[in-house]
DNA sequence: TTAAATTCCTGTAAGC
DNA sequence: TGCTTACAGGAATTTA
């Protein structure tokens, strides 16, 4: 599932494909995948020239030359793709002669929503050890919780936020406020490196809902996972612990032995 | 204020 | 083989 490495990685082949070149056409997929149709969005993207692509968090963001911005979020199973059909497409423009698709077979994902009030991410300068260890010195909520609010941390989802707290040593479970302040530095550096290696490798495709970029492409990152998915732990091979719904509504999965 | 539970939705996998 | 059921996920919303 996409999440800030993802985000970023179909953010850049957008923006090399597609800056200063004009929407010239957009259509919807079906209507069941709108409570209501994006009409703004729709209104903004037509006929307009992209002067950007950026991203906060997991967000999307299309920026048109004198007009505003349209809001994208692939929730859990959004793609998108330049070319390529599948029965799940729920919008479409054309740039130049090309199709960008959005498919999302789980209607998790977003056109043209505000984006909402999102915390630092984790290679911001304002995320600091200070930062995170405010955060977390009060709460009583499982650490991971904590890491995956985007009201407080932008950009980890599953997938990064076990990866961190495993290279951090730090289990899951544990309440935010029981962390040592040197658990809490080591916490805020892994989160920043997870990330980093994430982008790094174009994002994660892993066995569900496999991510590829806007061509189609794999990325890297599932070489470097420990812990999230695996039977044993990628760095002492003994078996992974996972529990099912147990933390935020959410999997997780920790090595007993790495995570103390 | 915070935390937990519920909702949305469907592809996949497990069980009978 | 064909059916049913449980479950995964992010974030908004509701309840405690």
């Amino acid at each position: 599932m996409p999440e800030l490495p993802e985000v970023e990685t179909v953010r850049r082949v957008l923006a090399e494909r597609y800056t200063g070149m004009t929407v010239t056409a957009v259509a919807v997929g079906k209507p069941t995948f709108y409570r209501a149709p994006p009409l703004a969005a729709i209104k903004i993207l037509t006929g307009g020239v992209i002067s950007a692509f950026k991203r906060r968090g997991k967000y999307l963001i299309v920026e048109i030359e004198g007009r505003g911005e349209v809001v994208f979020h692939l929730g859990m199973s959004g793609r998108i793709t330049v070319g390529g059909e599948s029965p799940h497409v729920r919008f479409q423009m054309w740039i130049g002669t090309e199709a960008v698709r959005f498919h999302d077979s789980r209607r998790f994902g977003r056109v043209g929503c505000p984006l909402p009030k999102l915390g630092p991410e984790p290679m911001d300068p304002e995320f600091t050890p200070d930062y995170l260890w405010k955060l977390l010195r009060k709460r009583s909520a499982p650490v991971k919780a904590l890491i995956m609010d985007q009201k407080l941390i932008a950009g980890l989802g599953n997938i990064y936020a076990t990866e961190a707290l495993h290279a951090a040593g730090i289990r899951p479970g544990r309440a935010g406020k029981s962390l040592t302040r040197a658990e809490s530095d080591r916490l805020a550096r892994t989160c920043r490196e997870v990330l980093l290696v994430g982008v790094e490798a174009g994002g994660a495709t892993l066995e569900d809902a496999a991510y590829l970029d806007p061509l189609g492409r794999p990325g890297r990152m599932q070489m470097n996972v420990m812990v999230y998915g695996r039977e044993d732990c990628g760095t002492c091979r003994r078996k992974v612990v996972g529990t099912r719904k147990s933390i935020g509504g959410r999997a997780s999965a920790f090595c007993p032995s790495c995570q103390r």
